[in-house]
RNA sequence: GCGAGAGUGGCGGAACUGGCAGACGCGCUGGACUUAGGAUCCAGAGGGGCAACCCGUGGGGGUUCAACUCCCCCCUCUCGCACCA
């Protein structure tokens, strides 16, 4: 009866889509983001008189269209930010680019269009898809790292990390295509091959800057423990990363050559008099003065040329068998005193430690293997537990044997006596070693900031002058794939004076890597048009640090890491008062698609701007939201696209059919509550609770959703229940408070839809100038509990009990109960087991 | 390979510090209203069984009155890799 009138009031009123039967997002969504936008209401300034909350999202690399992924963390972000905003707090929400790296060049190379170009076009698509979003950025922070005005402050840091010793010159191995003549990064070797040309890469060794994160790594490991906001399990890589290891570093004599020590270093000293042979990398640069002649040489070259086709990770794989070659040289265990074989291996990196160990196969798996495959003698130095099989090496703990004066002691004991053997002999000392190593940042690219540095034929190497930045990217310049850095080709950019003498001086043709722009483009935001420096101290001051960073879990260790590295260094240089940047981290998962990561190639992929239009930005934010917890990868689904779009319409239509009483409802229901009243108010309160418990605790917005459509669904049921038998008033009011609280708890989730409800509901100013609202404990009390009676672990029997009954009471309750008492005839009572509020366990024994 | 995570109905996912497994949503089934329904509303539903009940959180052990949750071993999947001397 009362449904088809409904419905006709609703097509009447509501402007409904005639073929879709749905709320008129477009329209709604396109008011809503000029109406903030007219408003500026999400621009913001210092305000020390207000709490200040800085949220972030990580910024994209602007591929030329968003996908799913950015549609997700952008909505967990715009959450967050609309909620603090509800909250009292003065946020700052920007966004920008990632505007430098290789794809633009890419670009260049496939279609001929200027990687500027390409670049530029793509922020102005990407900014249009993003407003269309909805999301509350503070649009005049806007930043694109491409932008001279940008990188002249990292030029300018870069000067002042040279100055400190943090930047350095140094070779180091790159990829290179034989056939395009050029370096390769990761991402363009296939197989082994050159991802344009196929032909076999190999490695070369060339000159590069490298910045001394290695100097940072004990406090970016100490601070580790003191980054509670972040997810353990972020900060347990960034610790293995880092990973700093103990041990000692001492030389090995080599037989005969006076002038030659290998120094090694080892975490396990105690392990000594069981080193049977030592190895050297293959690149280590004492083995070309270690080969005995021409021939041993030619041998060396062919080995080394053999590894330089394995990658890293096949070289320390430990289910295959290594590579090695024995050199003619022999070195002494200091020791014992006795002449050991020397090896090349290409398990033996030269990137970590010295570039050489001592080989101690009793005691460590890898050199185990390689002791069998080339027949080496093993020594056990620490005695195997009772029943060990000597067919592996043995790794664990136990008493020293074999090892002289270290025999009988613990393995502890044994390290610490070893070092200070080593130390009393001058050979060698405790050393700490980390497996973090320098990042190296020059790339042989074009699309990229400039390194501001010249070489001169009388001066050397020189920065640029202060003054003289930014050393801006030319834009004259063919971008082939092949040669050298593009920036090598342009002569008015390579040919310049010197600083410091004024003659004729090349610069660096290399650019620094896109990590050292996305390492501080947060200290930009505070301040993005100051041009006094980097930021201005005071708004960096006020912003930062990050109170809540965004981005994907595939950045745990790289960029997080360098970010860190990177603000650290600015307070070292007296520009920053932080330690860290970002105080909270949530690394949100993949957007996935029938099992599979979306791509173009398998043909899963959903286009945001098809789905908006289709349903409209706060439909695909709600969905986003709410399919699964942001840590977790979220498996889109068409499906449920429409079912997050057909819970907004609902909300919609049940406040459009009941617009007039809810708009002259009283606030607050006067007088006492009936007890229907009071159970719905419960639930109205608990929802409160239970959605900013989600938001604060863990991020669980998807519970949060669906605790509002729990109250949503109890909103339908009371609507329909209270018509009789309920006082008009008490109804109306609880209707009110209802429905409020809805569109109040759905506002951070679908912003336009909720404003547009809001102002329906008669309210005048902007949902996100509402103070967030908070549940009241009255409402949320009950007197009565219902509690779970089990028999012998199986639930036969509920009872209600006072909140505030005793435990003896409900146990006489339960062992009373009806359905219970069947369950425990004939059977003795060994146990019972009371949970006060929650359930009776009773424990049968025969 | 190493490091870090994750495995729960047909599907996405709930389950507070060990206390009723499957909230919420999708899909499905039945019904109502409709010229119509891919709109909307109501109801049902983990699997097996007429039922009483039994079985169920990747697999196998264990701890406990009680295990998705804690411990040990194994399997599968995902992410990162410059990487353990």
């Amino acid at each position: 009866m009362r449904l088809p009138s409904k419905r006709a009031k609703i097509s009447a009123n509501m402007a409904f889509d005639d073929r879709q039967d749905r709320y008129p997002f477009p329209e709604i969504e396109a008011r809503w983001q000029k109406a903030w936008a007219d408003r500026q209401q999400f621009t913001v300034t210092e305000d020390p008189g207000r709490p200040k909350y800085y949220c972030l999202e990580m910024f994209p690399y602007p591929s030329g269209r968003i996908h799913m992924g950015h549609v997700r963390v952008y909505a967990i972000g715009d959450l967050l930010a609309r909620y603090k905003w509800m909250r009292g707090f003065n946020v700052l929400h920007p966004m920008g680019w990632d505007a430098f790296g290789l794809p633009a060049e890419n670009a260049a190379i496939d279609n001929g269009v200027h990687p500027a170009v390409w670049t530029y076009e793509n922020i102005d698509n990407m900014r249009t898809q993003l407003r269309r979003m909805g999301i509350s950025y503070d649009w005049d922070r806007e930043v694109a790292t491409c932008d001279p005005a940008y990188y002249k402050w990292e030029q300018l840091i870069f000067i002042r990390m040279l100055e400190r010793g943090l930047a350095y010159r140094r070779r180091s191995r790159v990829n290179w295509c034989p056939s395009c003549q050029t370096v390769l990064a990761n991402e363009q070797v296939e197989a082994g091959r050159c991802w344009r040309c196929d032909s076999e890469v190999t490695i070369r060794e060339i000159d590069g800057w490298f910045f001394k994160i290695t100097d940072y790594a004990q406090e970016l490991l100490d601070w580790c423990d003191r980054l509670p906001g972040w997810p353990e399990r972020v900060l347990t890589m960034q610790r293995n990363w880092i990973g700093r290891s103990e041990g000692a570093e001492f030389a090995l004599p080599v037989v005969g050559r006076p002038d030659l020590r290998i120094s090694i270093f080892t975490t396990r000293p105690d392990t000594s008099f069981g080193m049977t042979y030592a190895v050297l990398a293959p690149e280590h640069p004492l083995v070309d003065r270690i080969a005995a002649g021409e021939e041993e040489r030619r041998r060396i070259d062919a080995f080394r040329a053999e590894v330089a086709r394995e990658t890293e990770i096949e070289r320390l794989a430990t289910d295959r068998p290594k590579r090695g070659l024995r050199l003619e040289a022999r070195a002494v265990n200091p020791f014992t005193g006795g002449e050991i074989p020397l090896f090349l291996a290409d398990y033996v990196l030269m990137g970590y430690g010295t570039g050489a160990i001592m080989a101690v196969p009793g005691e460590d798996q890898r050199d185990w293997d390689f002791a069998k495959a080339n027949r080496l003698p093993i020594i056990a130095t620490v005695k195997r537990p009772e029943g060990w099989r000597e067919d592996q090496a043995y790794t664990g703990d136990g008493v020293k044997i074999n090892s002289r004066f270290l025999d009988g002691l613990s393995l502890e004991e044994a390290k610490r006596k070893a070092i200070d053997w080593l130390v009393g002999e001058g050979l060698g000392q405790a050393k700490v070693n980390f497996r973090l190593r320098d990042w190296g940042i020059s790339r042989q690219r074009y699309w990229g900031a400039p390194i501001p540095v010249l070489y001169c034929e009388r001066d050397g190497m020189v920065p640029e002058r202060e003054e003289n930045l930014p050393v801006v990217l030319p834009r004259d310049v063919q971008i082939s794939g092949k040669g050298g850095s593009p920036l090598a080709e342009v002569p008015s950019f390579v040919n310049a004076t010197c600083p410091r003498c004024g003659g004729a001086a090349r610069r660096d043709t290399d650019t620094m890597d896109t990590f050292v722009e996305s390492s501080w483009y947060f200290l930009r935001y505070c301040s993005p048009t100051y041009d006094r420096g980097m930021f201005e101290p005071a708004a960096a001051a006020y912003w930062m640090p990050v109170d809540q960073y965004i981005g994907g879990i595939e950045h745990a260790v790289l960029h997080l890491l360098y970010a860190r590295f990177y603000t650290k260094v600015l307070r070292d240089l007296g520009m920053l008062k932080v330690d860290e940047p970002f105080r909270a981290l949530l690394s949100q998962g993949m957007v996935i698609k029938d099992g599979a990561k979306m791509s173009k190639s398998k043909g899963n992929v959903v286009d945001p701007d098809d789905l908006i239009r289709r349903f409209g930005a706060d439909t695909a934010r709600l969905f986003s939201l709410f399919a699964a917890p942001p840590e977790k990868d979220l498996d889109w689904n068409d499906r449920g696209v429409e079912g997050a779009s057909r819970f907004l319409n609902r909300v919609w239509r049940f406040v459009h059919a009941n617009l007039p009483e809810l708009t002259t409802a009283a606030r607050t229901p006067a007088g006492p509550l009936s007890e229907a009243g009071r159970a719905f108010r419960r639930v109205i309160h608990g929802t409160i609770q239970k959605v900013t418990h989600d938001i604060e605790h863990d991020f669980h917005f998807n519970t949060a959703i669906s605790a509002v459509m729990e109250l949503v669904n109890a909103l339908h049921d009371f609507e329909r229940a209270s018509l009789d038998g309920m006082a008009r008033p008490e109804r109306s009011a609880l209707l009110r408070e209802a429905v409020e609280a809805t569109v109040l708890l759905l506002g951070p989730v679908s912003p336009h839809i909720t404003e547009e409800l809001w102002a329906a509901l008669g309210h005048r100013e902007s949902l996100f100038k509402q103070v967030w609202p908070t549940a009241d404990p009255g409402a949320l009390a009950r007197d009565e509990v219902e509690i779970v009676v089990q028999v012998d672990g199986r639930v036969r029997g509920r009872l209600t009990a006072a909140v505030d009954a005793r435990e003896a009471e409900v146990r006489e309750m339960a062992l009373a109960d009806g359905k219970v008492r069947p369950w425990l005839d004939g059977r003795r009572i060994a146990k019972v087991v009371v949970v006060p509020g929650r359930l009776v366990n009773i424990v049968t024994r025969g």
